[in-house]
DNA sequence: GTAGGGTTAG
């Protein structure tokens, strides 16, 4: 090899690289190759290392040379242990090289912080700071970034915070853009849009100007929170400041109009877009995909990926993904398998999320088992099950009652060493609570606080619903006061879910004294609380107050939707008042609302329970002219009704025709 | 023109 042709720009690195690898290709039978020709001369590709151990035999094979690779090589073969994920194994070469006495750089210390952090043990990679000072390297923008940036990834959002104030305030580094991006992400990313959204006011008013990051990340979070008119706001102001924005902050925007059924502004962007000589990439068909199947549009889903791949750009496995849990959505399980196929056919990879796609739209189905099946593929296939695989399976298994084979899969999951998460726990709560066995639902509540985890609102609703459903009012009550001292603070489904509990058990004097307290804050009720309240009181014989509340619902502006007034027709029924009943069917009406099948249903359960049959012929014209139908509760009414007075069948020619037929 | 920290989709 042909030494002299390096030039001397490029010395340490490189030549000593060359140098390495002449002396190692020469003396190794590894299969792999670490070197490429580039413009005549050989470079070390760290990239080729394949395994653990091709890193390993190589950083052993740098210690031992004469002279020494530069820090440079050392960095890059740190970095890219990381990208294989082997940060372990990075502390422990780190520490070998420490002993060496091999010279180090602020570049190696910031890996081994990363290493730390990706390992999430931020608590660890606050001790590599003290090697920085032993070395007098210097600390930089890098070294907390890394940091905050790992206090994030654990979610302590408090130390993050507090470590980057305490940096500019006692004036430890000077933050810059990068470090503003990664705090605002953190932030951003946990819900505290405001905060984000100030530190990029702060940015603009002090020293560091922000960049499209800093921007993209504010836009990001709007987006999320629905404020697409503030985002699209941001996207014009960073016009104004001639920071143009890119590809993301268009694609973060276009998610947002999407998952807001904004799709007429999806239109605008996208040639916004193209106007500006940026081409939709594959995130952004992706976003599009997903938009039209959340919408139940899967075949539109499908025409669009067509059409990416006429504009040149290859549908991905997040693509294949998006369109397989369309056809999941809608039940279409066996398009979804075809998806799956095609995945496979096209050599793509199926990830953990496609297995978990096809997992839940099997569960949901009803076909758990077919489920275990994909799940016993997966892990041939060497994707490992994750909690929500489990937990996808358990659910589906306590849908169809089979509660011994969801704790069996509870069970499994815990023997593997997985942790269940909330939701693990809240499946199998409710899957009691639906059974009644409100003891092992109860074990299973108690347990949670032993496992790191906090109960949230869904656990204390699918409880106490379960309580009021076996009539445990008293620990129901104590549970209630239990979660406002120390639970999330109740939301209004909880309150729906003790309302109607009170109502079921008689408790109108304590449902309306609670009601009484939410209705000093309209923000606390909306127009399913007056539904139970009006169905609790028509079913407790206060039909009249019922009524009352009823008829002031329209002059405080609620819109009055087909269940409320399904609701008080039930009421009526209930009461026998079948002319009243009538009215309200045709108030509702002319009131622009259109009764459904239930609201059919209703009244004509009441006219038969009042043997108003002709009425009932009547009215059953009218429903099915509107293609609605009896449902089996008025079915086997109707069937009762008729095997204690056979006349009725005489007076009802329709079903003497459907009988012959 | 060597190496470390930041934004979008399931």
């Amino acid at each position: 090899m042909a030494m002299s042709k390096i030039s001397l720009r490029e010395c340490n690195g490189i030549l000593s690289i060359s140098f390495f690898h002449i002396s190692y290709s020469s003396s190794s039978s590894s299969s792999y190759s670490r070197s490429s020709k580039v413009k005549g001369r050989i470079v070390l590709n760290f990239e080729k290392l394949k395994c653990l151990d091709d890193a390993v035999t190589l950083f052993h094979q740098m210690v031992t040379m004469k002279p020494l690779p530069c820090v440079v090589d050392f960095s890059k073969l740190f970095n890219n242990m990381i990208k294989m994920k082997h940060y372990s194994a990075v502390l422990s070469l780190f520490r070998q090289m420490q002993k060496l006495g091999i010279p180090i750089s602020d570049f190696i210390l910031s890996s081994m912080i990363n290493s730390y952090c990706l390992m999430h043990r931020a608590d660890y990679a606050f001790s590599v700071l003290p090697i920085y000072l032993k070395n007098g390297v210097s600390f930089d923008a890098v070294t907390f970034t890394t940091l905050i940036r790992g206090l994030f990834a654990e979610n302590k959002v408090k130390d993050a915070v507090e470590l980057f104030k305490k940096l500019v305030r006692e004036k430890i580094c000077d933050p810059d853009e990068i470090m503003y991006a990664t705090v605002m992400n953190g932030l951003s990313k946990r819900g505290h849009t405001h905060k984000t959204l100030s530190l990029l006011r702060l940015m603009e008013q002090g020293n560091t100007e922000p960049n499209i990051y800093n921007y993209s990340i504010v836009i990001d979070a709007l987006c999320k929170d629905g404020n697409l008119d503030a985002a699209i706001n941001i996207l014009n102001e960073m016009k104004q400041k001639n920071i143009y924005p890119n590809i993301v902050a268009y694609n973060s925007i276009i998610d947002g109009l999407c998952k807001f059924g904004q799709w007429e502004k999806v239109t605008t962007l996208f040639s916004e877009m193209v106007n500006l000589n940026m081409y939709p990439d594959v995130c952004t068909f992706n976003i599009l995909t997903d938009g039209l199947c959340k919408e139940g549009k899967v075949e539109d889903a499908e025409e669009v990926m067509k059409h990416m791949v006429e504009k040149g750009v290859e549908p991905n496995v997040i693509t294949y993904n998006v369109i397989m849990d369309g056809y999941c959505l809608c039940g279409q399980l066996d398009r979804a398998r075809g998806i799956f196929d095609i995945l496979i056919d096209k050599g793509i990879e199926p990830d953990i999320f496609s297995y978990n796609i096809l997992t839940d739209g099997l569960c949901k189905e009803g076909k758990v088992e077919d489920a275990e099946e994909v799940m016993k593929h997966m892990v041939e296939k060497g994707v490992e099950p994750n909690v929500i695989t489990y937990n996808v399976i358990m659910d589906g298994y306590c849908l169809c009652g089979q509660l011994d084979r969801a704790q069996r899969i509870f069970d499994i999951l815990i023997d593997k060493g997985i942790e269940p998460d909330i939701f693990s726990y809240n499946i199998l709560i409710n899957g009691y609570c639906k059974k009644k066995k409100l003891t092992k639902a109860m074990q299973l509540f108690r347990e949670i606080s032993h496992k790191r985890l906090k109960p949230n609102i869904v656990t204390y609703n699918t409880i106490l619903q379960g309580l009021f459903e076996v009539g445990r009012i008293g620990v129901a009550k104590q549970l209630f006061v239990e979660m406002v001292s120390t639970g999330p603070v109740p939301n209004l489904s909880i309150y729906h879910t003790l309302l109607d509990g009170y109502f079921k058990y008689g408790l109108v004097e304590e449902a309306m004294s609670l009601f009484n307290k939410l209705e000093t804050n309209k923000e606390n009720i909306d127009i399913e609380s007056y539904n139970i309240i009006i169905n609790g009181l028509s079913k407790n014989g206060e039909l009249d107050k019922a009524h009352a509340i009823f008829q002031k619902l329209s002059s405080m502006g609620l819109l009055l939707d087909v269940r409320i007034y399904t609701t008080m027709i039930t009421g009526f029924c209930l009461q026998g008042l079948l002319d009243e009943a009538k009215d309200m069917l045709r108030k509702m009406e002319e009131n622009g609302c259109f009764p459904n099948n239930v609201t059919y249903n209703v009244i004509v359960r009441g006219y038969l329970r009042c043997r108003k049959i002709n009425e009932m012929v009547t009215l059953m014209k009218e429903m099915t002219g509107r293609g609605f139908s009896f449902d089996a509760t008025t079915a086997k009414l109707l069937v009762k009704e008729i095997s204690e007075n056979p006349s009725i069948l005489d007076m009802i020619p329709e079903l003497h025709t459907e009988k012959k037929k």
